[in-house]
DNA sequence: TTTCTTGCAAATTTTTTGCAACTTA
DNA sequence: TAAGTTGCAAAAAATTTGCAAGAAA
């Protein structure tokens, strides 16, 4: 993603184009996984951006809708850029591995059990994920 | 549950049947929410168990499938009771309130992302959790 | 009695807050 | 310049570890 459509992301959300956002969001850009904030500090250490920024950059952007929260059933929390197509994931409980997959149909089925729903009136986004072995692990 | 069936799981699962452990599951089959390790301490502060057997319980327990992690994007883990009949929540992002549904196409789903996929071998589990607002917190 | 569990203290890890200095628009 | 952001230090919250004492099978 080029840096002038980050900017323009930001802009819109009414957010500083500030040169830590600028590199975290271009780390999110180029790895296409979900990343926790200690991932961000190690790849970014020439940065040297604070845990504290990304943290609070975590904030901010998820607020924005520009990143979102993605629960690995890990430690810490990870994040993705919400923008790439629509997407979830498949995690090895072994080894932590990630496998995208993008056949969802819970579109549908949110709306289906939203209508049955007797205290909800709105669903705005949902986790989805599948916990399993990849193959080498399931060799083992 | 009666404690007879608790006793029997723990049982199956190779753990002893401790005070600690009985009144833990006790606390998730009477209560049907997610519980996180605080929230057992303060139901529970008759029985002072320690914050440390509280977690260690849930690894236990987790590992043995008589409890899951429920994913309630909170600071805290959660779990609940493995065995109640499949369901899934839908989490008001405003008040954190929680309402159960039943409908849930994924085993199929699933199968279907599995056999699609390159490098893995085998689908365990899934989360799927939907986000929206409840009627009061949507109405303000 | 043997193995598994617990509690306590202490350490780690993750995340948040306060505040002054500094940037961005 | 005004509003929003950052870094640093420190605090708070969540979770884990070591070890000796205690309880279950």
């Amino acid at each position: 993603m080029k840096e002038e459509t980050i900017r323009k992301k930001l802009n819109k959300a009414g957010l500083k184009a500030t040169p830590a956002r600028l590199a975290i969001l271009a780390l999110f850009a180029k790895r296409h996984t979900p990343l926790s904030a200690d991932d961000i500090a190690i790849a970014l250490k020439k940065e040297k951006i604070d845990l504290v920024t990304i943290y609070r950059t975590f904030a901010s952007l998820e607020k924005a809708f520009i990143l979102k929260r993605v629960d690995l059933r890990r430690d810490a929390a990870y994040f993705e850029m919400a923008d790439n197509h629509h997407h979830h994931h498949l995690v090895c409980t072994e080894c932590g591995d990630i496998e995208d997959f993008e056949l969802c149909d819970i579109g549908n089925l949110s709306q289906k059990i939203l209508k049955k729903s007797s205290k909800f009136k709105a669903v705005s986004d949902h986790a989805f994920e599948l916990f399993g072995l990849c193959t080498s692990c399931a060799g083992k």
